[in-house]
DNA sequence: ATGAAAGCGCTAACAG
DNA sequence: CTGTTAGCGCTTTCAT
């Protein structure tokens, strides 16, 4: 009982039987006696044993962990994907090891490091906002393990993906902004390197098209956060540029934009309607509440960990990589009714 | 290359020197060849060799990894801590297992079993709602395995603590209520078996004394979520005790009051001035914002385990425990101004 | 039915 | 300077 821990070797000593026989009692094994295995148990009972997964692990060359690499948990659509992932593999006696890339991209390396040194059997991972390298994720493709992209794909890496249909999504929210009788519908873009920028920035473009509105370059206009959305509508109303509807690219840019249009005196929905994206638990408590859509994080961090189990215990490893679409749905609440 | 890692033995066969040769060329040992170091370390290089951690963990009977278990990771006050935790554990070079209890004792005591098996060095933990027997804990602490508490701690287990001053924060959140004149002030409480609970309505309690009010039963009630707050509010309503203010033991309780409060045409803050607690990033966002308690939800995590961490080192493990105490702010904003 | 031995990957005495 | 050996905790042949 050196470190602490109880192990196979101490029983055995003390209850004068060989390590094996006690490994081979505690795992029902039928060839132990009836009475030898009650013993055993008995005492591993009352030493409160505790198996060394660890060392279970080196002989068998498996770790029974996976590793997670999020931007920012903060952001309540991470925490419901690894809320997800961790439920799923609780349940398949998997442990996760945690790590936060900060929106780094020395971060988010010296994560895949420290998960490939602690031989997680396969990845889950989001990509950093900064990452324009792959090569570190192409390291652990390298090395047999299992990866799966959610939200944030890096391109051109071989690995099952899950994702949101976030161009058909932005192109539903913004056609029920024109739906609602709008004609100036503005968009708050996320910077255009994000391939989720691009995405909801062309779902917009498409719903302008099909909605026969003319694309305002005016009404166009990069701004992903809560204090850039409001300067951007201050700017259009000192430009007389009022739009008649804004689709922001996240909740919390459409909020913005929704308290400085309030503090400003213009009315929402009456005058300018507001939608965003990625429902977050904002959307229900703002005033009005936030048409928004619903990316659903949960069942995106299930999915993704049920793609990556399937793939850790596949005999055969190379089956074709799987992009799964987990659909998006626009839930329309008061800051979009028609005027 | 059996498991797709490379190992130190691979390489030494391909060098055709012993693995302790290249493990001391690996580790910079003084005792290695220039040259020696030199085409190892290029080898290493070469092959992509990842040290496996876990297998000297098991030599050195250390496991460098540390686990949490929390309630619900989608709450932002939770979600905070724990990226607290991962940037402390990061740099310091330890991995973070993460485990969910979802407010629940069965899966709280297979988390602990998990980590325990998986031989973490120190655990740390905020109980689940659910837990009334601690017996899983104190096995742990019978194991050696340092343990920290942080927001919600279980009575009577030997370990660090760190915790906010809610009784305190609760107490000024109260006062600051009295004293922009409101004299009914009501309270709408957590469950009283959480110790939480408790403290928040002491000092809700002791505002009230200070400030000379009486204690209205009437005006006290136990409703901890969105939903049961709007229900209370409306049924002050029709029993026709509206208070003139409300102190909510969480910012969802605040806000689900407030919303009841404003669409029932009762203007807050000028009749109901409205008070939450463990400042979400909902307070910013409310119409009115949200006057609330700021539990500096990243700083606990990264204390948490610095006193962790600090155990974990320690040559004597049984010095005394300590309990820290991140005091909350009072957060002002509009929902609490004068009428 | 049980024991002895070997090995998972790594490192540190201990020899040369 | 480098190799040999043993052992961390566990399991699994292979003996007996």
């Amino acid at each position: 009982m050196h470190s602490g821990h109880v192990t196979i070797k101490d029983m055995a000593r003390i209850l004068g039987v060989a390590p094996s026989t006690v490994s081979r009692a505690l795992q029902g094994h039928p060839d132990i006696s009836a009475e030898t295995r009650r013993v055993v148990r008995e005492l591993a009972e009352k030493m409160k044993y505790q198996p060394n997964i660890v060392a279970q692990g080196l002989k068998f060359r498996r770790s029974n962990t996976i590793g997670v690499i999020i931007p920012e948990i903060v952001h309540y659509f991470f925490s419901q994907v690894i809320s997800g992932i961790e439920d799923v593999a609780y349940n398949a006696g998997y442990t996760v090891i945690f790590c936060q890339s900060n929106e780094k991209y020395d971060r988010e390396a010296g994560n895949v490091k420290a998960l490939m040194a602690h031989r997680v059997e396969g990845i889950l991972v989001s990509v950093s906002k900064e990452t324009s390298d792959f090569q570190h994720l192409r390291d652990v493709r390298e090395n047999g393990i299992p990866l799966v992209f959610f939200d944030r794909v890096a391109p051109g890496i071989p690995a099952d993906q899950v994702v949101t249909n976030d161009r058909e999504a932005a192109c539903m929210a913004t056609l029920h902004l024109a739906g609602q009788g709008r004609k100036k519908i503005a968009h708050f873009a996320a910077p255009q390197n994000l391939l989720i920028g691009r995405e909801r920035r062309q779902g917009y473009l498409e719903a302008l098209a099909r909605a026969g509105l003319p694309f305002d370059p005016t009404l166009y206009t990069e701004a992903d956060s809560f204090e850039k959305a409001q300067r951007e509508v201050h700017r259009l109303i000192a430009e007389g540029h009022l739009p008649d509807a804004i689709f922001g690219t996240n909740d919390l840019t459409a909020i913005g934009a929704m308290k400085a249009l309030i503090s400003a005196g213009i009315s929402v929905p009456g005058r300018v309607a507001v939608a965003g994206f990625s429902d977050s638990r904002f959307a229900e408590v703002t005033e009005p509440t936030l048409t928004s859509v619903d990316q659903h994080g949960f069942e995106m961090g299930t999915l993704a960990t049920q793609l990556l189990l399937k793939r850790i215990h596949a005999e055969e490893k190379e089956y074709p990589f799987e992009t799964r679409i987990v659909k998006a749905d626009l839930v329309i609440r008061n800051s979009s009714m028609a005027p």
